[in-house]
RNA sequence: CGGGGUGUAGCGCAGUGGUAGCGCGCAUCGUUCGGGACGAUGAGGUCGUGAGUUCGAAUCUCGCCACCCCGACCA
């Protein structure tokens, strides 16, 4: 890809209206724009890790055997009616008539539709256990959007949701999708502290959440650096500040720390299944309530989560998983630079008219994990810098293209 | 929704009552080219918006809109 070509530009400054790292990087970087608060536009290298960290997560969901599906963002008044969340979400549900008069929302969350659709394929025990997820819009009017992509009004979001016909089958699947986010933020690159936090309205258990430790987190976790656990604030309770939280593994001391959230997995119990009627027949043919779970991880926020825990005061810095490219080419001489067939696409070739210094600062903003640079000093090789330790090696195309598994 | 702040060229900003400015970017030409080069010329603005005060408003007053921050709330 030539960089002439690319339709966003770089720009030197920040953005006055931006505060926090991730969005005045990705602001500079052209990754991303923003229409109003808390609704942004990917661009097209935005849109590239977009599209990364959703492959990642449909890989990953695919092993252990979930569904990719599409639900919907329209949804009607009276699905949701039945959960009582019509009402209950209102000042957060975006909620309108058609011309028609009739009551529609967009869907904060799909629990509701997503039990709705179960009903018509889980009727026996034999069905289960199942995982379906979708990666898709959510909508939710904030008070307050903030904070970038961390909170926006609408954000994309992988959901997936399992139906089990008992708590053994539930636990079984539950442990199964914490072992696979694990795999995806390691592979995204982001360091997750799996967090014990409030089970909330829908249950008496505790559910679970990924956090990301960060001076820009809007959450707050208790975290023991040992064995690597923590509490959520809500879990801690209010006075976690005067008194001190222990540690359940070894006793010690659980440190707070600033966090994101990037990702929780929850048992719902039977709340929607009931709600919609979602019924199965056990072994000796008694109907019984289809138990649930929901797991969730914010696709944008966890680019931003990555722009603000990966980034440096030159740019964001991705990883091979990650990256829109794997390497950003500068040719320094005169002669013609013919880069490999196979590793074309895969490269940004900046092909501009500008100086060294702002090509080279370039590289460093949009964080693209390899710089490649041909000039009179790299001989018949060319030098390779990695963005994220700085460490410089003379190689050729043959060996990069095994570098990037080309 | 409460409190605070900001809105002037594509971007970042200066301009406190008397003809609209600077830097970056953009266009043309030339010289440059290992860390955001230089010279010359040029294009680009309903000063967020509506009303008011005034001989005269980017500037003063009021309303509205948008954006940012703190709080409440929240993936």
């Amino acid at each position: 890809m030539l960089v002439s070509n690319l339709f966003a530009k770089t720009r030197k400054q920040d953005p006055a209206d931006e505060q926090l790292v991730n969005a005045k990087l990705l602001t500079r970087a052209g990754f991303l724009y923003k229409n109003m608060a808390g609704v942004y536009s990917y661009l097209p290298l935005g849109f590239l890790v977009l599209q990364n960290i959703r492959r990642v997560i449909r890989e990953e969901l695919g092993a252990i055997g979930a569904e990719e599906v599409y639900l919907n963002e329209l949804q009607d008044k009276a699905t949701w009616e039945a959960s009582g969340r019509w009402d209950e979400l209102k000042d957060i549900m975006y909620q309108f008539k058609d011309s028609r008069g009739k009551e529609l929302g967009l869907a904060t969350t799909h629990e509701e539709v997503v039990a709705k659709i179960a009903k018509e394929y889980i009727n026996s025990y034999k069905d289960m256990p199942k995982g379906i997820f979708q990666i898709q819009d959510k909508f939710r009017n904030e008070p307050r959007a903030r904070s970038g992509l961390l909170r926006g009004r609408e954000f994309e979001m992988k959901d997936l949701y399992s139906f089990h016909s008992d708590n053994e089958c539930l636990d079984r699947y539950y442990q199964m999708v914490a072992g696979a986010y694990r795999k995806i933020f390691t592979r995204l690159g982001i360091d997750a502290i799996y967090t014990t936090a409030s089970g909330g309205s829908f249950s008496q258990e505790p559910s679970h959440e990924f956090q990301a430790i960060t001076e820009n987190g809007e959450d707050t976790i208790y975290y023991c650096v040992k064995c690597q656990i923590a509490k959520n604030k809500e879990i801690v309770g209010v006075d976690a500040d005067e008194i001190e939280v222990l540690c359940d593994g070894c006793g010690g001391k659980l440190e707070p720390k600033r966090s994101i959230e990037v990702g929780n997995i929850f048992k719902l119990g039977t709340k929607f299944s009931k709600a919609q009627n979602l019924f199965f027949k056990d072994k000796d043919g008694k109907e019984r309530l289809v138990i649930m779970a929901s797991y969730g991880i914010g696709t944008g926020r966890a680019m931003a989560t990555i722009a603000e825990i990966n980034s440096d005061e030159s740019g964001l810095v991705w990883n091979l998983e990650t990256a829109p490219y794997k390497a950003y080419v500068i040719n320094l001489t005169k002669e013609k630079l013919d880069i490999p067939e196979n590793i074309e696409q895969k490269v940004l070739y900046d092909d501009g008219d500008i100086s060294a210094g702002e090509k080279f600062a370039d590289a460093d903003l949009l964080g693209i994990p390899y710089r490649i640079v041909k000039s009179q000093k790299t001989g018949d090789k060319f030098e390779i810098k990695h963005r994220k330790s700085g460490k410089i090696e003379l190689i050729t195309w043959q060996e990069f293209a095994k570098k990037i598994n080309v």
